[in-house]
DNA sequence: ATATATTTCAAACATACGTTTGAATGAGAT
DNA sequence: ATCTCATTCAAACGTATGTTTGAAATATAT
């Protein structure tokens, strides 16, 4: 309940010598609970390995579920952002109704872009973000990420259609839940991938897996109309 | 560490009156794992609705982790046992290669028959075991999933390799990964379709839904190979 | 009926957790 | 130098958890 009364200063001076405790606690937090997931990683874990004092994370965010909100919502907001920049930049390079390759990278691209991050942990923070569409959670949690998914829908739905104008609205919506399927199924079991097929097929090259990932879903979405127009 | 050291007796007498603990323990954990998660789900909790004593998990499995895999090792062999009924079925039935539709409606079908069930629990229940494909959890509990699934993939994968020849098999391994996710994502994920929809879509005709999902997958996975045979 | 093994039970154990507290520390401004 | 505020810290709180225990109850077999 005892929220700080203002926000602590974000140094002053050029450098930083070490990173504010705020945030090395929502850095060390994603990492442990992409790794180990979110009840499976207490906050002793998060404050020790951050060289932090236990009631920080209280201090700074309130709860440890407001913290695990402010982890994800780092990393939702610039990834759901560049994915309406890369659909308008492709609607007005088509100059109009761009390919449904170009639509799907949009909003693929932003989000595989977690695996190619410089540090080791690309890959579990991507794993995360890949369950969050099924864990099982706070209503808050479900109401944050669902309201910012809404946005990026209300942008992509209508692009889709206008690609797909054979499809009815619901078969397009459909569809498209399988495309957002596959794509958290990449994210978040990717691992997996190599493991079931003794190493045939890996996730290593992220740009690989996009064009596979994309391949498959505009082959789905063109799939002739169960639902024919009346 | 204290093992029963021989199996409780199955009623003798025609009919029970009371399911045997160690039945009503398995139902009730199902029940309740499925709805609020593994974790969120305590031996209290399972122990009390089941009408038994706190005692008597760890009695009868020895711990909840072992509960928890013998509640989900019910449920899936007989799934996969199916499958490959349905496959060879449908092998039988076509004379040698049968049609990509129906390599996966023997695949989906066992799975998605869970929501059919006559209690109310068969949604939670299908999303328990959609979450299973990614859920960060115990070694032995991913062993005993994937041996049980590598097992159908053996039959499925090459099924799937004579119905498009002219594909990869490692283009084919992903394309199916693909389906995987698209069918795990409707089993953990089918209420979110009618939340996101407005209503458009949903997910209570068990039928249509896997029309869609098998209209969704056979397309993409005779999308246009994207790594020719050589 | 007696002996034996299985199952239930209430109680306690040990531990881990998120959170709170109140004093100590630090930095900036007056 | 002093005041003021934000931050850190060690310690404790209260609670919930999975597990263990040893006796009581129940069923099974001889």
């Amino acid at each position: 309940m005892n929220q700080p009364t203002a926000v602590p200063s974000s140094a002053p001076n050029g450098d930083e010598p070490s990173a504010a405790t705020r945030d090395r606690l929502l850095d060390v937090a994603e990492r442990l609970f992409a790794q180990r997931g979110i009840d499976a990683t207490s906050l002793r874990a998060i404050t020790t390995a951050a060289e932090a004092n236990l009631a920080s994370v209280n201090y700074h965010f309130g709860s440890k579920d407001a913290l695990f909100l402010e982890v994800l919502a780092r990393r939702i907001a610039p990834i759901n952002a560049e994915r309406l920049r890369l659909l308008s930049e492709a609607e007005k390079q088509a100059g109009g109704i761009p390919p449904l390759e170009s639509i799907l990278n949009a909003f693929f691209a932003p989000a595989l872009s977690l695996y190619a991050q410089k540090d080791e942990d690309g890959k579990s923070i991507m794993s995360l973000m890949g369950r969050l569409y099924t864990e099982p959670r706070a209503d808050e949690l479900k109401k944050m990420f669902f309201s910012q998914l809404r946005e990026v829908l209300q942008r992509f739905i209508p692009a889709l259609k206008r690609a797909l104008p054979e499809l009815e609205q619901s078969e397009i919506i459909w569809r498209f839940f399988f495309v957002v399927g596959s794509m958290a199924h990449l994210m978040s079991a990717g691992d997996v991938l190599s493991f079931a097929s003794n190493g045939l097929c890996t996730v290593e090259d992220n740009e690989k897996s996009l064009q596979h990932l994309i391949a498959f879903s505009a082959a789905g979405l063109r799939a002739p109309p169960t639902e024919p127009l009346i």
